[in-house]
DNA sequence: CGCAATATTGACCACTCTCAATGAGGGTGG
DNA sequence: CCACCCTCATTGAGAGTGGTCAATATTGCG
């Protein structure tokens, strides 16, 4: 009995503690959830999953039964055409939620793989989505977050409609920023661990271009750029490169 | 009483048809709804709007109440950058959800503008989100479709990232002949009611690039063009197009 | 019938891609 | 501990797709 209920209780913790990293702590912690309906959830988050670089959590195609939170790491998310060639769709950092596009076709249509040494807590869809017939705020939350990633692939889908590669990759730039903040991290100094050929995949450009505009904006005092670890010295300079078009200041300078 | 009776009756009626021409007609149809339930859906689907071409359904920034389903006609979906350049993030057919991404910020993050003359029934989220609690297929739809639109924009972001104009322009005549498909209409034959312009914009491309496929594909008997009506002789020759690199036909036939 | 908006077509050129070579790290094994 | 290899990133040169600008044609509408 009693080693019963202490794992009950490690376990509570173990969903409580899962749900403080992730976007769902909303419905943990902002709303008092009854001890009874902590458990519930607790049968809903599994035990987290770590992955190493590289490793897959899913692949294309498979089955859709887990949504996933990232814990620590990050993660990209990327569909393969008919073709082979691969077409990055998102990259997620600790707090986001990936998998929702499964939902409604039953299979992941994209795989996702870890950029670096990565832990995801699982949740069963399933039981996610019973239980959020009794939690209301759980129903809220899960909307709430599919709405925002809606958002989110819309202001993806403006990027790659701005025609410039300047402009696509300083708002690239600054919605890392961006996110990183929200999260409670740096918002002026972080690490991309993604690759150049990832971000010049997710952006419509080509790794060598990417690697060009680092150094474009190294040279322009926009960023620091140090492998992989970025530094902005001045966000609001980086943000006007994301919406005007400061083109001219490679090749000529208009008079 | 009677005249209570029989506009209650009317009004479900209404409702029941409007579901009929939307998605949600998964739960009015599909699920067996009781009569009460259906009254009470009756509460959410208001009276359908009326649009005439250009005219806005709402703009961006507008304060969220409703979702939309096309009824008749088609709409545009675009968001403003600050700088004053539009970007075309969707079209919607008849039966297809427009405003979902709205819910997460509680202002349209996009305007919908109407193409044609359009109809939309209008479905006030908060009753939505209500009865949602109590009918799980009502809650199940919303999510599914939800994901459904995740998916379609992460279509949308694989296009843009293919480079090459060709690829994307088919891409965007398949997607449309699947989802005249879907909806009944058919797959070889339709109007596509948005300008070059918006064409362009939607697939990151210049108006008269677009209006240069038109002329390229047409020469080559993929599509017939008059005006803003298509047709499509061949649907597979034309998805080779979307998914392989057919480049060298215009230029150059390499031997 | 005439104006305005949209679409087509042409010429030019530049931004970005491709191809290719070099350079820098990181890990492994001797 | 160093040498090697392999992957990733950088840099350069050249070519091409698609953008821009501009003129013309067509359509739609009053």
């Amino acid at each position: 009995m009693s080693t019963y209920n202490e794992a009950k209780v490690v376990s509570i913790n173990a969903a409580r503690e899962a749900c403080q990293d992730c976007q769902l702590r909303k419905l943990c912690l902002g709303f008092a959830l009854s001890a009874e309906e902590l458990s519930e959830l607790d049968s809903v988050v599994k035990r987290q999953r770590c992955l190493s670089p590289g490793q897959y959590l899913y692949r294309q195609g498979d089955p859709f039964d887990y949504v996933h939170v990232v814990r620590t790491g990050s993660l990209k998310t990327y569909s393969l055409a008919s073709d082979g060639t691969e077409q990055v769709t998102g990259f997620y950092l600790p707090g986001e939620l990936t998998g929702l596009d499964a939902i409604s076709t039953g299979t992941y249509p994209c795989a996702a793989q870890a950029l670096e040494n990565t832990s995801v807590c699982l949740i069963r869809y399933t039981k996610l989505e019973e239980l959020s017939s009794a939690i209301s705020s759980l129903r809220h939350s899960l909307v709430h977050l599919m709405s925002r990633a809606l958002y989110n692939n819309e202001q993806h889908i403006a990027s790659l409609g701005s025609k410039s590669a300047e402009m696509r990759f300083a708002w690239f730039l600054t919605n890392f920023s961006e996110r990183f903040k929200e999260r409670g991290y740096s918002p002026s100094e972080f690490y991309l661990r993604m690759s150049r050929g990832d971000i010049g995949n997710y952006l419509g450009l080509a790794m060598e271009t990417v690697s060009r505009l680092f150094r474009r904006f190294q040279d322009l005092g926009l960023i620091a750029v140090d492998r992989r670890l970025i530094r902005i010295p001045d966000l609001a300079a980086l943000q006007s490169f994301a919406t005007e078009p400061h083109y001219a200041c490679k090749t000529k300078v208009v008079a």
